[in-house]
DNA sequence: GAGGAAGTGGAAGGTCTATCTCCGGTTATC
DNA sequence: GATAACCGGAGATAGACCTTCCACTTCCTC
């Protein structure tokens, strides 16, 4: 196969530099950020990005996969946990704040093209652990009988559409709407104590009046 | 001011031909729609629609004065419902719907631009029937305490989230996602039943691999 | 039913915004 | 200090989209 020879140093730094920097602008802005902007953040030229990476799409790949397995990892730790509704509960929510904080998840997980195979991969690993939370949280009777798995990346993108908009001026918002959400899965229980305070009129209109869409 | 003089036939028959287009356009695939295409849809040129609205942002504001005031008679006819959590639930729900089923609703809400003064109307009369639905349910003990007027739009916007991205592959799916939202409302309660299937693992893939944005 | 005001279509101009290529100049490494 | 590897960024390329303009057509009035 292709023996790679190790990079020059400089080109291995400027490498990282542009993972790091992808990082960063992939969480505030979305995968859709220029080239451009991800050299400049990372203190290099378009032209060196273009040498270290084929196109805009292997750095999404490169980015993602920490991702993933932070996902993975996330549903592990989760089924440590003894009680079936508070095993369930801690997944849900922290996926659904991984997704807050970073803006570019939601795009990767939600697109065709993007690495395709990784987050099929990722899917197939993840859907096992995701049934088993699910089920023994049914089981236990603490869970809503009518939910399905599927529902539950649906929440994450709803919880993720809403830290797009709130992220900026409220940044702690998304905890309510999740919330809210977890809440309505329980199956009988009162309300859990909201973590982040109602958003003030003026912080709504800054954030339902947002120019472009960047 | 501007006696204007009444549109010639045919004029007139295009300016409406031109709104419909658009509102249809609008439900379907959001505010961004090239003024080509709706012009195409109307059957007119693009050089009709520019002689009947100033620009774009015209039209778009033409169009959603109708839905704003729609919503106004929502909220309206919620009130007449004589059970506070009734009353709540239902204007919630038939707010989330009408999102559900008109993408660019929330592109206008969100907006800055688009119908600046018009959006402004609307909430200083939405806001005070909002307010009282939402103090005579917590005042009935069915509405949890924490929830706030602001949180509402933003549960619409998360509905709209989810409508967007499944309007196509299951239409009525949003419903899921809404009936676990209000039962996160409630203060005690056991959960409503869905109105919605679960979706198919199949519909799921073709939803999260949905080619471009629109 | 004729004349002219009003209306029409759509090519073309003008802006943007992005990705990716190319190559003269620079730097690390042996 | 030779040279292969690397760098930066202008510019080629592409695709959307909004809006203008004007030669041509249609409606309405007298």
């Amino acid at each position: 196969m292709t023996a790679t020879r190790p990079l020059r140093a400089d080109a291995e730094r400027n490498r990282q530099r542009i993972v790091e920097a992808a990082k960063t602008l992939f969480a505030e802005r979305g995968v859709d950020v220029a080239v451009e902007d991800i050299a400049a953040a990372a203190g290099v030229g378009i032209g060196t990005f273009y040498r270290r990476f084929p196109d805009r799409e292997s750095l999404v790949e490169a980015v993602f996969v920490t991702k993933f397995e932070r996902m993975i990892q996330a549903a592990h730790d989760a089924l440590e946990i003894e009680d079936p509704w508070d095993a369930f509960r801690t997944w849900v929510v922290t996926v659904a704040r991984m997704h807050a904080r970073d803006r570019g998840l939601k795009d990767v997980v939600l697109s065709s093209d993007r690495g395709r195979e990784k987050v099929a991969e990722f899917r197939a690993i993840i859907q096992p652990l995701a049934g088993e939370l699910l089920d023994r949280a049914k089981a236990a009777g603490a869970l809503r009988d009518d939910v399905s798995a599927l529902d539950v990346p649906m929440i994450h993108q709803a919880v993720s559409a809403i830290a797009e908009i709130t992220r900026d001026v409220a940044p702690e918002y998304y905890e309510r709407t999740l919330t809210l959400f977890v809440d309505g899965l329980a199956r009988e229980r009162t309300p859990t104590p909201m973590v982040a305070p109602p958003i003030e009129m003026e912080q709504f209109l800054t954030i339902m009046s947002r120019k472009g869409k960047r």
